[in-house]
DNA sequence: AGTGGCCCCTAACGGTGTTAGGGGTGATTT
DNA sequence: AAATCACCCCTAACACCGTTAGGGGCCACT
């Protein structure tokens, strides 16, 4: 296993070299095309124009391949922006996350277990420490933050990304899911489960955009208490 | 397939039949053994005395099989005490399914992207509900905070419990693996990353009950802003 | 006596991650 | 010039996976 990545290994074939971040493109384009299921190290070696078999010397293993896709998602986020307070910055970073983790197929279940650090992820955390200290948190409250933050967002997407019920992918559109899974609700004993039938309508509301700001905000509002009144 | 589950098809053998629910416990017994990635078909068969294919009778194939695995899960969970106002009741309600989580290997994964909800899991659902609507929140907002608290907690656990880099499961305890990424941190340029290396002691803080208690106060904080002031 | 649902079986298909070992190419050393 | 060595890809194989097709025995009911 080569600790470098690219060039300068002292001395090379003429060929353009095959390398991990190549590997970490080639895993990015499968997972668009086939899912996390549907992506083996067959098809990430067949993307590069090569057998299985030959991946094992720039990768452990699979889960190294998967850290490496890892980063590649996170070097499509977008870059945060200057402006705002605290809290606009805290709640633009909450909503940037989720687009990255919707726009790429899969991402968030490749994200789900995956603290493995890469630099892209860095620049981010980086950048967001650097305002939240900025706005007056403590340096203990930053870093904990960082961890609450994140740990909201990859369970909210995943959990709002599940099939939620076996119809799922079929001609079902979104709004006949949360129609059904309303109606299984309404269905439900009334004596043992009230609220469930009494809520069934707030429970399958089918603005998940909504859902996701009343969560971000109530964590922000959270936050904000941790500051004295004027910084709020 | 059958609707049923055990009784009552009419007629049936005279052996004690096998259930869904009987399934299921061996498919628990199963991943406490091996893992998730250790869970195959095949397993669970021979845990229960019977071939394969034999499966594919009472399920339409492993996702249901996962799915009835989550409702056993789900069902291991503590009854929720009455005591306490709705503070103490969703930290408890946090608490509790952490600790559910915690206590069942790779039980957060299974739960990662499944909605799929059981009937175990209505009853707490809809005990949380009560609860919520008792101490003042809308139907709206209630509903919006079960989402708010599960969606945090799944994700929090399948956070903390990654193996945060190559070196997890091998000698390495939980200390050894934090300093280890703490100094990692530490080595970052500071021209590029000023605050990871100013705050790698306190991104890398081992005590992870404390990071999840000060996420789910400030939650709890956020929640309780909801609320007329004499009702917090 | 026959019929039909129930429930398990064997056998197989195509796919998976991973390893062992071989070979060729080019730069470096002798 | 010859030998060496690191690099990088290959073929072949292993053990296992989810899933399906089709067969057969057992039981209750007609």
């Amino acid at each position: 296993m080569p600790e470098n990545d690219s060039a300068t290994p002292g001395h090379n074939t003429g060929t353009p070299a095959l390398t991990r971040e190549a590997l970490a493109q080639a895993a990015l384009r499968v997972l668009e095309r086939d899912g996390l299921a549907g992506l083996s190290m067959r098809k990430v070696a067949a993307e590069v124009g090569v057998k299985a078999a030959s991946l094992y010397w720039h990768v452990r293993n699979k889960e190294e391949l998967l850290d490496l896709l890892n980063d590649a998602i996170m070097a499509l986020a977008e870059p945060p922006p200057r402006e705002g307070d605290w809290r606009v910055q805290m709640r633009g970073y909450c909503w940037r996350y989720r687009r990255l983790l919707h726009d790429n197929r899969d991402a968030a279940k490749v994200v789900a277990g995956r603290l493995a650090p890469g630099p892209h992820l860095f620049g981010l955390l980086d950048d967001q420490l650097d305002r939240l200290r900025e706005a007056g948190f403590s340096d203990a409250h930053a870093a904990l933050t960082t961890y609450l933050l994140s740990s909201f967002v990859q369970g909210f997407v995943l959990q709002e990304q599940s099939p939620m019920s076996a119809a799922q992918a079929d001609g079902a559109s979104r709004l006949d899911v949360a129609a059904e899974v309303r109606d299984r609700f309404r269905a439900l004993p009334v004596e043992d489960f009230p609220n469930l039938v009494a809520l069934a309508g707030d429970l399958t509301e089918p603005n998940l955009d909504a859902r996701f700001e009343f969560c971000v905000e109530r964590i922000l509002d959270g936050l904000a208490a941790l500051l004295p009144p004027e910084r709020r």
